[in-house]
Parts: C-alpha cells; structure tokens; sequence
DNA sequence: CGGGGGTTCGAACGTCCGTTCGGTGCGCAA
DNA sequence: TTGCGCACCGAACGGACGTTCGAACCCCCG
C-alpha cells in the first residue's frame, strides 16, 4: 500500500495520489472496513488533514468512482468514434472496458463492490453514469441484433446484464501478470458472447451431434 | 426485515431463523456496515443473547455462506445424479444455480459479495467448497468441449469464470418478481453461453454476411 | 518587513462497536 | 423439594470510529 511520496506540488497530483491509494485500500479491506486512519498512515498525511481534500469519507468513495466511471466512458466514446460496423463496435467495447479495468483494477473493484455503500445524491449522481454506461451496451447490441440477424429468443436486457457480468466478474479472478493478457482475455469474451448472442435464437440446432460419454465407468464429473 | 416470530421451540429452527434474518441484514446493508444490535433488534432477541448461538460475528457470516454453498452443491449433486449428455449436464448446472439463488437471494448475494469479509479458516473453508464447485463447472465444461466438439479457442478456466460471472451478477439486477421467470432466465443465459462455448472456436466465419447501418445519419449509437 | 491565504496538524468530541460478565428464570430429573 | 443445565438477558468495558476545532506553518504579494 506504499509509503508517502517524495513531493507532488500541485494541489491536484495530490488530490489524484490521494483517489488512487485510497481505492486500493478500498479495494483491499472493503469501504466500511477501512478507517480515515488507514488512509493517513498509508498516505503521510494526517487524519485531520485528509479533510482538507475531502468534506467526507463517502465523498472519497464518491469521487473514485466517478472518476473511473468518467474515464470508462470517455475511453468508450472515443474509441467507437468513426466505426460503424455492429460487430466491431461491440468487440471495442469489450476490450475498452476490459482494457480500463485492468490499468485500474483497484478502482473498479471499488466501483463494482462498493456502490452500495453510496447514498444520497452520490449514490444517485453514480447510478445516472452507469445507466449513461448501459444504455451505450444496449444501442451496440440492439446493432448486432438488427444488422447481423440473431433471433430475439434472449431477452435484451438479459443479454446485456450477461455481458456485463463476464466482465465485472473478472475482479474477482483475473490477474493480468499471471494470467492471460488483457487483449486476449478480451477477446475470448468477446467471442464467447458474440457467439451466443447471435446463436442464441436457434440454440440446440447445431448441437444435434453430439456425442456422449459411454456411462458412469467412464464418467468424468464425479470428483 | 420483519418483526421477531412468534415461537419456534426447537433449537435448530431458532438457529436456523437467526441466520436467515441476519442473511437479509447483511444483503441489504453490508457486513461491516451491520451490527449485532442491528441484528438483535430485527430478531428480537437481545444483544449478548445472540452471542449464546453465535461466537462471533464472523462465525455468524460463515455459517450462512457455508449453509448457501452446501445447499447449492448438494442441489447440483442431486440433480446430475444419473444424467450423462454433457449439454443436459451444463443446462442443469445452470437451472440449479440460479435456481436455488433465486430462492435464497439475500444469502445468495452474501455468498458472492462478503467472501471477502472472511478471514483465516473461515475463509478458508468457503475456499475449499468454492473450489470443489469450480471443479465440478470445470468438469462438465471439459465434457461438453470434448464431445460436443467446442474449438479450444477459449481456454476453459476464463469460460467457466465468465459463466459463474454470468450467473452471479444477477444479484445485482434481477427481481424474480418483476423480471422474466428464473427458469427463462436460466434457459437464456444457458443458450447464450453454450452457443458463444461451442462456437467460439471458429468466431466470425458465421458473422460474414453481417448488414451495416448505412452512415452518422442513421447512427442508433449516439445518445 | 508585514500579513494573508492556502495547507497541514495535534488533540479532542461524542458515538457506536464487538464482546464479556454475572446473573436470572425455567423445565426437568432425582 | 432440591439442584442442575439450558436459554437468555442488562449492563458495562475498552477501544475504534468519523468528524471538528483552533492553531500553526509556509510561501508569495505588497
């Protein structure tokens, strides 16, 4: 979780070191299990003043979001800028997303853990971004469906919140030094999903051959 | 979040009530953001009375992931008993998952939202049953490609996290009561990863006839 | 050299936390 | 009737929590 830094003398490099090591220790201990303490031991400022940054520890939370949310879609809306093609549109928003959230994996831990633990006006002032965030998916994938032809047996919505869980999901496994690279990873599920999704109006059709395990000598899943 | 029940004299049940009730209170509020008082009110039992079923409050968290997980995989177990077609394997897996997650939503969500909130053998009991149902998702995914013929395009442990990540994120969207039924839902998000799985090896050879929207013009994208 | 604003701090306030202690009442066996 | 163990409770302990207050520091403008 580090030491304090040598010197940053703009008010803002301070601001930002302060956002991004709180939200590892976010990240690490959980939101309410973190103390304004644990935050100024780890950063060398004092409790008191931490305040000076912050009006209050949810608007620490407030504000690492926020900022991580911002930058998602900033990245998002940049990158399908010019591009036109259904299918590509989605498979740049799969690696977009993938590639943010493994650059500032603390952070969307703390994005995708601890929404909860806002309320009020922040919690309304994050839940307008995400739904800014859904809305972009669904247009893509309302694309994909119309132009590329996948039957509409699998709701949406449900589509949607899928593709949203295989990629949230990842902060609870994926590490991008011991595992596949971000790239790759984005791409297998952008094409697991892809091929569902197009598939999945006439699922079972190509499924028809296929085989199966001889009987329960031969039986695989009894652990 | 209810009032404190009526009566139940046998032991087990009080216990049982216990762990249900504080399951809510945690799903609603979060672990580290409940207290015991929080739990005492709502149950109607007093503070150090609950300290007579529990010895701490941890022990009060394991106990409720731990009777979630033996639930689910004694559920699984149970229902894969004598079934050998690895499709069928998948589908139950699905179906049973989201099944008894539907039923049991608030352990359900702090099942997969406070593992985290778990320290040594606590967590590492859950670890252990988590693993053991990793393997079993990792079995029948192994079955399904080697005889239903998947590409191994995707490597299967990113496939089999991608599934658990469909599934488990639909604690935080989906209302059984005002969404489409648990068994629709499980059928379509079954559909969409077993098409994506089966097909994900040769991704984009069925995508070549895909139509394009003509320009900016006609740009659903923008918001 | 004087002073004012941006920046940081030590110390304290009031509250709430998880847990423990010493009991009390009750039902049942002897 | 006595005694014992199960089920439960009121009250308290020590500590940690988020936040605030008043004062200090330091640099730049005059």
């Amino acid at each position: 979780m580090g030491q304090a830094a040598p010197v940053s003398t703009n008010h803002q490099e301070k601001l930002e070191r302060l956002l991004e090591l709180s939200a590892e220790i976010f990240a690490d201990k959980g939101y309410h299990n973190t103390s304004i303490r644990d935050i100024a031991r780890a950063s060398g400022v004092s409790l008191a003043g931490l305040y000076y940054y912050f009006r209050s520890k949810e608007e620490l939370l407030f504000r690492i979001q926020e900022r991580l949310l911002r930058t998602v879609l900033d990245d998002l809306r940049r990158r399908l800028d010019d591009v036109h093609d259904p299918r590509e549109r989605l498979r740049i928003f799969v690696h977009s997303h993938l590639r943010v959230f493994a650059q500032r994996r603390p952070a969307m831990k703390v994005l995708v853990h601890e929404y909860d633990s806002l309320t009020g006006e922040h919690r309304e002032h994050i839940r307008a971004l995400r739904h800014e965030y859904m809305e972009t998916c669904l247009g893509i994938l309302r694309d994909v469906r119309r132009f590329c032809g996948s039957g509409d047996a699998v709701v949406l919505r449900v589509a949607a919140f899928a593709l949203f869980g295989m990629m949230n999901w990842t902060y609870t496994w994926y590490r991008p030094e011991q595992d596949v690279s971000v790239e790759r990873l984005a791409e297998q599920l952008y094409r697991l999903f892809l091929g569902g999704f197009l598939r999945s109006g006439d699922a079972g059709r190509h499924l028809d051959r296929c085989a199966e395990p001889l009987g329960p000598g031969d039986a695989p899943w009894r652990s």
